[in-house]
RNA sequence: GGAGGGGUACCAAAGCGGUCAAAUGGGGCGGGCUGUAAACCCGUUGACUUCGGUCUUCGAAAGUUCGAAUCUUUCCCCCUCCA
């Protein structure tokens, strides 16, 4: 039991929920098993919602154990109702495809790929389920759920309770995230289910439809939902979601993301998000809270954009928060020196550049005093920018707020 | 099928002929305080504007009216009770 797969996943707060514990810890620790988690494909990245699911990866690749990393082609196609008040968008097969494409990097990025009996392994559920036999699959698995039994959970009770419609198609998608399970079994000799803790129910069908379809044990384990101490749902920050993907959100706004973590989450989210082993994050318990955020944010950052993106957004927001002045690593906005000649409109460039949504907005924000230009409150909202106000470092600082910064840069 | 109730901005919810771009709460954003935290306090929260206004918005469409979120008709959707 010291020191197995399912005491540090309980030690490090991952640990919700878990078909008979007993029997999993004692084939855990007797061989190495395989286990899946199945990803949601409708955007072309992952969030950080979705990264304690690729901890868990990691910590079973840190036990041993290989993950198998289920991108569901099939079931992005129907749409999972769980946790949705609303049907979600059907996305096109060619979107499908190319988000399963890109959400695989990811997994490269944080999973060991090397050691053959630890790489993940990536799998499309599309290829089995794009392929089924109505008839057939009716007789086959269908016979193994009762309409009694689906109505009873959460994700289908709660759209009905709600008065919200579900439609054939989606109540079906527990069935075949079954299907999933003993696909990936029989062909995989997957053994385990790893998911949200929203998951339980179509883990649970899982683990049933194998028992009856092949007699054959295999368990399901989930992760609790992560609720901050605030009581939001982890995951925004001033500039929508937090990607996991350098191309929709800079290694400098992820480091912004953890170093802006509440107070009371702080050690929590050492224990789940770092690498840090658990005596150590112990140790550092009764250290300056600022200081832990910064290594919660250089930890992180880290494993995901690489030490260097990390230390550098750790200086970039020394040098803006702490000195005021222009870091380096600030998102940049490029202008054409001959629009510069005539002048822009500071509305204008506030607008067109993503900066503020509407010219409204950016007016409202000059009146409420947040417009900094090169650390100067702008006041009027008419400002021409033209050529001079850069001075002879072509650059401006232009900073929405305490937290958002930008360098307009000549080009 | 019958009888009622309802669909309002990001969400919840008031308004029920003009003073309504629409009370209030939540959320968001900004400011103050501070530690780039929390809590608290203040401001703001449809778009465009030459700051005079203009345009679009209260389930959809048509109508009544000088004037409609508010009245009428039709349609769509949801809920409750009865059959």
């Amino acid at each position: 039991m010291e020191n197995s797969f399912l005491k540090e996943f309980k030690d490090r707060e991952y640990f919700n929920q878990c078909t008979n514990a007993d029997e999993l810890e004692r084939i855990m620790s007797k061989k190495k098993i395989k286990a899946y988690i199945g990803f949601d494909c409708t955007a072309s990245s992952l969030h950080v919602g979705s990264l304690l699911q690729i901890m868990c990866l990691r910590l079973l690749q840190k036990h041993g154990h290989q993950p198998i990393i289920l991108l569901g082609g099939g079931t992005t196609r129907i749409g999972d109702p769980s946790g949705k008040e609303e049907t979600r968008k059907i996305l096109s097969e060619k979107e499908i495809e190319k988000n399963i494409k890109n959400i695989e990097k990811v997994f490269k990025i944080f999973l060991k790929t090397k050691n053959s009996k630890l790489k993940p392994i990536f799998v499309n559920n599309y290829k089995w389920l794009g392929k089924l036999n109505y008839i057939k699959f009716l007789r086959d698995i269908g016979k193994h759920f009762t309409i009694n039994k689906m109505l009873s959970f959460d994700s289908v009770k709660l759209r009905l309770e709600r008065e919200q419609s579900l439609s054939y198609m989606e109540f079906n998608y527990m069935i075949l995230q079954a299907y999933d399970f003993l696909e990936l079994n029989k062909s995989k000799n997957c053994l385990m289910q790893i998911g949200g803790s929203d998951q339980w129910g179509n883990i649970v069908n899982g683990v049933e439809l194998v028992k009856r379809y092949s007699s054959k044990q295999v368990f399901g384990l989930t992760t609790p939902l992560i609720t901050l101490a605030s009581g939001a749902k982890m995951g925004k920050t001033e500039k929508g979601a937090v990607w996991l993907d350098a191309k929709l959100l800079s290694s400098y706004d992820y480091w912004q993301f953890w170093r802006n973590t509440d107070d009371r989450d702080v050690l929590k989210f050492m224990k789940m998000f770092t690498d840090l082993n658990l005596d150590q994050i112990e140790k550092l318990k009764n250290e300056d809270i600022n200081k832990l955020k910064k290594i919660l944010a250089n930890e992180t950052t880290s494993m995901l954009h690489g030490r260097p993106a990390a230390l550098k957004a750790e200086k970039t927001a020394e040098k803006t928060f702490v000195s005021g002045g222009s870091g380096a690593g600030l998102p940049e906005i490029k202008i054409e020196e001959n629009s510069l000649k005539e002048g822009i409109k500071i509305l204008d460039l506030l607008s067109s550049n993503k900066i503020m949504s509407s010219k409204s907005e950016a007016r409202r924000a000059i009146k409420g005093n947040a417009l900094k230009i090169d650390n100067q409150i702008l006041s009027d909202e008419n400002k021409i920018v033209r050529l001079e106000d850069f001075g002879n470092k072509k650059k401006l600082k232009i900073s929405f707020g305490k937290k958002k910064h930008y360098l307009i840069k000549i080009i």
